[in-house]
DNA sequence: AGGAATTTGTGCGTATGTATC
DNA sequence: AGATACATACGCACAAATTCC
């Protein structure tokens, strides 16, 4: 019998540099020092470090180039959710933006999957627009343990930026149900799906690192407006 | 000036092991020789063995368990592309079935998005059901020029199956793009989605390991039965 | 333009830990 | 408990891509 030992060294490299990403220690574009150098200071192989470097890559948190360097993605990571799912106007593409509606703080409704440790939950409704078109209304709920409080101009623009600038969350792992569903009550006027009163709705439950459940959204989506996306490759 | 030399060793041995369980030489579920013997038998290190087997376990072609051995998976690759697209019950799961309503070759519509070098392709038009509930309407496009001829038995259950054995075809890429459509005409009773004539439709363009576009396919999706799933990781 | 220096990619061999049988 | 098999970790050598002078 012996005690559990500690988490494999390359794991712990890979999530000292996300804490160390996270902390703003590294912008989005650094350049790492040579692997050599890294795993020197680091005290461990330049094998054990690859792995953990190798890891970062296929998390889409890193970008290796052969004869230049390792490179930090940060703004990019955000694109790992986005670039699988994505909604866009039907002729393709649209620059996005986002309107915050409201928010609050509630007790989670019952029937909703499992996200989250807390009773509470964050409630956050926004208006998405492509090129300035409604395109999407959206309900974000946010497990109440993940932040003392949350502040409009937190919002403003990228919400899996905020998750991770502000509250150390690496969003790695979605998964959406798509249905045709009635169009909430609250929406505004500006956002008018017309396929009788049904439009197209994505539920996403998002999780982090470890795998827990820390997010569960709703999205309508305008279908004479936009599209979903999935890629997978 | 040099020649170009040949691929990596782990390369090869991937792409190797990929042509043997094309050709039936492994089974599904079938465990690998240890990876010390086979590492022997190709006259390669352990380390390259294993950087090849790990590439096959990211792509979902082989499963790796400590202690016992490694396993391929055939039928499971299927699942690489269903395990992010997937339609289930809403209740969850449902054991899916086919059945194959049209099969015909034709040229393709101007309108679709380009799939292969042929000017004709196979139409096969199924109902897909799951737990005996119609559930999809199904109909995929495949470029003329990957088969001679398709019979109506090639096609009793796995498409992906069929496309890997027969036409020596990995499906390792795919686009879903989802709207709101009406109920094509073709339509059999037994499908009868009752949001209006209204159903969600999933259009999905896959490609092939090159990255060339190979099938086209359309999915109607009766939401009263089935919902769509996306999941990335 | 070209060559040297730098940096990552590939590959080998070995030792030890841990899960499975 | 022992044997087997994969996981982790180390160090080294050379190839290939990039960068810099």
């Amino acid at each position: 019998m012996s005690i559990k030992n500690a988490l494999p060294v390359y794991v712990q490299i890979s999530e000292m540099l996300i804490r160390d990403v996270s902390a703003g220690h590294y912008l989005d574009g650094a350049r790492l020092p040579p692997e050599r150098q890294m795993a020197k200071e680091l005290g461990v192989s330049v094998t054990t470090l690859r792995k953990a470097l190798n890891d970062m890559t296929h998390k889409g948190m890193l970008e290796k180039r052969q004869g230049s360097g390792n490179y930090i993605k940060t703004n990019k990571n955000l694109a790992s959710v986005y670039s699988f799912f994505r909604v866009e106007l039907i002729a393709g593409g649209g620059l996005p933006t986002a309107e915050l509606l409201a928010l609050d703080r509630t007790v989670k409704p019952t029937h909703f999957p499992a996200f989250g440790k807390g009773n509470e939950a964050y409630r956050i409704r926004r208006l998405r627009r492509l090129n300035g078109q409604p395109a999407v209304l959206e309900e974000i709920w946010l497990d109440g343990n993940q932040s003392a409080q949350i502040r409009p101009a937190d919002l403003s623009e990228s919400l899996y930026l905020f998750y991770r600038k502000s509250l150390n969350l690496w969003i790695t792992e979605a998964e959406d149900q798509l249905t045709i569903a009635t169009v909430p009550e609250w929406s505004p006027a500006t956002f008018d799906p017309t396929h009788g009163e049904h439009c197209l709705c994505a539920q996403r439950l998002s999780r982090s690192q470890s795998g827990a459940a820390v997010e569960f959204s709703l999205n309508w989506i305008d279908t004479n407006v936009a599209r979903y996306v999935a890629r997978i490759k």
